[in-house]
DNA sequence: CAAAACTGTTACAGTTTTATTACAAAAATA
DNA sequence: TATTTTTGTAATAAAACTGTAACAGTTTTG
């Protein structure tokens, strides 16, 4: 498991809680504590699954929902809304706007984790699998180990992460930013350039000689795993 | 044998009976008295085999089982099923339902080992052996004795828990946290990089001159037994 | 075509992570 | 209880990795 899952919750205890936990599964987590950041940070890192309380300052939970399951590129996103009340109605509603599943605050984080994977498992299965490949480029989770051509490659860490979170969306285009965000983590202090070292040292590992760059560049827009 | 068994029984007679005879067999038990309990805690720790009441206050050992086997991650952990009445019916029932054997009290232990043991030959024969190998790297759980290339090897005590623990799943690479509350424990209090000083000397122990090291650190992640 | 904007490449200093060692305390054993 | 073994930690050394800056090269724009 290696999703990016982004938290819209304004109880600050439990964004704590979650985010500590799903860290420690090996997920990577960012949080908005308000609906209208909550909203523009989703459009902005794509997650893999979103977690989101019901009721938001400004903008509310059902509300995003709505919005993103009506935009062909965000509507694939699943949805996990949390609320407080456990009243089956406002399950029926939640499925109605299109959100994917429900859970009642309080709930054991054995829970949302099961639903987590669940719905994990069944919309992005690139996310879920513990072996993934693109082309004859093959990464395997469990032993951290990337393949190329059936040949064993050495990455550092931050080259295997940025790998990582490439081939779950090839041939999307990230920029700098994004990539900052998603493989080095929210709140820290890179330069963007710092991105294009990493794309070379990845390039430098993963191309083959005489291959195509397994890395394309979008000028004025970042980069892509693509062939 | 090396497995972990957890019991989900309400008459805390037989549990008593039962984790104290399969401790002293070598196993992990863990033990839960309530059908809420029991399935919290079969996902939270994800044991080798599960014993279980047919009648449990609350949620009933018939249901856990159904959920248990629907679930794509747990469908593969065996299922013993305990039941006051030896009726022929009910162990048709039983086998419908999922379990994977069934036993009727009052049992003999010896009984009920023979059913585990088979049990956990025919599922995880990593746990379930006795004598377990990698490459030529060979671990005796009988006699507590390790092999290199038909040498014996001396381990203390640490050391022996992380090579039977690695061996189990040889490859996976493992973080200092996975290694501290596997083979340390779980509210243990030790400090991570300790970690460092016993992946050491197991080195030492296991690595003969001149091969190559069967520990692959993993930077950023951990270590793996590999090679 | 020149200027501007953007990307590629390199080297290197600084940082982070891991390896190794020695040692005192704790635990097991005789 | 004395002796031996095992343990965890802290300190230091070594290795690996990272981010930046500088400059070269390329593409786009005016």
């Amino acid at each position: 498991m290696n999703a990016n899952i982004h938290i819209v919750e304004d109880e600050q205890s439990i964004v704590t809680l979650v985010e500590y936990n799903l860290s420690k599964e090996g997920f990577k987590v960012n949080s908005s504590t308000n609906g209208e950041d909550g909203f523009k940070a989703i459009k902005d890192t794509n997650p893999d699954l979103v977690l989101m309380d019901w009721m938001l300052p400004d903008l509310s939970g059902v509300e995003i929902c709505k919005l993103l399951k009506k935009n062909e590129k965000y509507k694939n996103i699943p949805i996990i809304m949390l609320t407080a009340k456990g009243e089956e109605e406002d399950k029926v509603k939640a499925l109605n706007i299109g959100a994917d599943d429900y859970i009642t605050k309080p709930f054991s984080f054995p829970e949302l984790l099961a639903r987590i994977k669940a719905l994990l498992r069944r919309s992005k299965p690139s996310v879920a699998e513990d072996i993934i490949s693109f082309g004859d480029l093959k990464i395997d989770r469990i032993t951290r180990k990337v393949y190329r051509a059936n040949k064993q490659i050495d990455l550092g860490p931050t080259e295997y992460n940025l790998l990582d979170f490439f081939i779950k969306n090839p041939k999307r285009v990230y920029s700098r930013e994004q990539l900052l965000t998603n493989v080095w983590g929210d709140n820290i202090n890179v330069e963007s350039r710092t991105v294009d070292v990493h794309i070379r040292r990845l390039r430098q590992a993963i191309n083959l000689e005489g291959t195509k760059d397994l890395i394309r560049t979008v000028r004025a827009a970042g980069y892509s795993l693509d062939n």
